[in-house]
DNA sequence: ACCCATCTCATGGTTCAACCATATAACACT
DNA sequence: AGTGTTATATGGTTGAACCATGAGATGGGT
């Protein structure tokens, strides 16, 4: 079937059976020939039809498995289902590439910083005073926990409050960078344990006020205010560690977990 | 809102046996045991360390090949070598997700407009004299190719703009981020086909200017007023065509001429 | 000494034919 | 109506075999 040679774009090394069947597969589903939560055919069938080995019909799914383009449930009425992307794939990948130490700490916190203040700025437009209500509750549990000295809770519900606001920008896009992107953070503040102090809370406060007035501009310069201290914060306590360092030791303990 | 406890991560299914194997694999990295440059035991020996068969070492292998933690190479004194991170397996995982989601092309490009315009404000903090002439050199080439009304090579050069402006950031994570929108707007590109207009060219030389007095504001809305344009453009081409049925059509174009 | 062709062989790539473990629809039983 | 059992197609796994590749070793020619 893959006598002949296929050129293509730059293939690197299509030479290798299963990367073809990969590159079908992918099409079909990009195509939505399959739509989500379609089942592919079973291996064996797939192996029949692409003319190869089952086991490189195994190494293709296995593939696709991983990138969360689809998943692979056993027995009867089993088989490999379409599924909705998965943004911990891409956290996973932008995770990896830190250990391998592809860019630094500094780089992914300024990356952040800069998508953080979109997002807040996008949502200063286009937030209905409904979705600031619920803002405003998130905001609200946070006082609470940081009056209790509830330092755990503080950062969970702030966590949710940056995916709130990603949401509230209405742009799917927007949405999985950012979801990727605050994937890794996340990791690094599980492993730093929370910041024991309210001024996020305090910033969060006037960040709410801000969009309330619809300012765009104090509602970013806040943002980036509270990010700065953060990203601070976080480099006095990782002093001269190398990256890999903290967030493999996260990755481990959630292993543990699982 | 989840109110609910701790999202932490899925926990997948450790049940097979190659998830074991690859867990060990990439502890070994992640620890550094194995330094970038290194090479991992072979498959054959891997299978008889880990008492289980070559095929799931090689499931393993596969796993990490495609998160770019490690590179095969065939051939005697070939094997898995663990290699630096390779910013394509991050763009590919958005690109792939971006695929999945059911977003329109007004959100894609909406996005690009917010990225295109963050890196364009910091571009003109960041670049230097030199970085400028290079950008100019790439400018004075759009502008011959449109003279000529060689559209498709005025289409390439372009391309060409966004990535060396997204480069000369600095900021390997908004790189990766911007690489990866612009993977999915270079295929939707490719499948309509150039636009055989000089306005795109005008605006760059524009842009160049802006950025050449560093005044941010004026080459951020230079840098917008441009892809409101194009978007404008693709939008009467394509009204509201799923982007999947777009970006599918051209794969297959591709391969046809292969 | 140098160059080039040839050989070597451990490595990844691929196939095949089994067998095991699992989940669920359908059925049998209470 | 509810509960337990079974049949069976699916993914998970094994082991042995063979093919294709490519860097080093070899050796002959200049």
């Amino acid at each position: 079937m893959i006598a002949s040679g296929r050129p293509l774009v730059s293939p690197a090394r299509a030479s290798r059976t299963f990367d073809e069947v990969i590159r079908q597969l992918q099409d079909l589903i990009r195509r939505q020939k399959v739509k989500i939560g379609d089942r592919l055919p079973s291996e064996r069938a797939l192996a029949e039809q692409f003319q190869v080995s089952r086991n490189m019909v195994r190494e293709a799914l296995r593939m696709l498995e991983i990138t969360g383009m689809i998943e692979l449930r056993t027995g009867r009425y089993g088989g490999a289902f379409v599924c909705t992307g998965r943004p911990e794939i891409v956290t996973r990948s932008l995770a990896d590439m830190m250990h391998l130490a592809a860019f630094s700490l500094a780089d992914l916190t300024e990356a952040r910083l800069w998508l953080s203040t979109t997002v807040v700025r996008v949502v200063s437009q286009r937030a209905t005073e409904t979705d600031l209500d619920r803002l405003g509750a998130n905001v609200d549990a946070a006082v609470a926990y940081a009056a209790a000295a509830d330092w755990p809770h503080v950062a969970q519900v702030n966590m949710q409050f940056h995916d709130m606001l990603a949401e509230l920008t209405g742009n799917p896009v927007l949405k999985i960078i950012h979801d990727s992107v605050m994937g890794v953070i996340r990791e690094i503040s599980l492993a730093l344990g929370p910041i024991r102090s309210d001024a996020t809370v305090r910033h969060r406060v006037k960040i709410l006020e801000h969009l309330r007035r619809r300012d765009a501009d104090a509602a970013a310069a806040e943002m980036a205010a509270n990010l700065a201290s953060v990203h601070d914060f976080w480099l006095r306590e990782i002093g001269d560690r190398p990256v890999g360092e903290i967030t493999g030791a996260v990755s481990t303990a959630l292993r543990r977990d699982a």
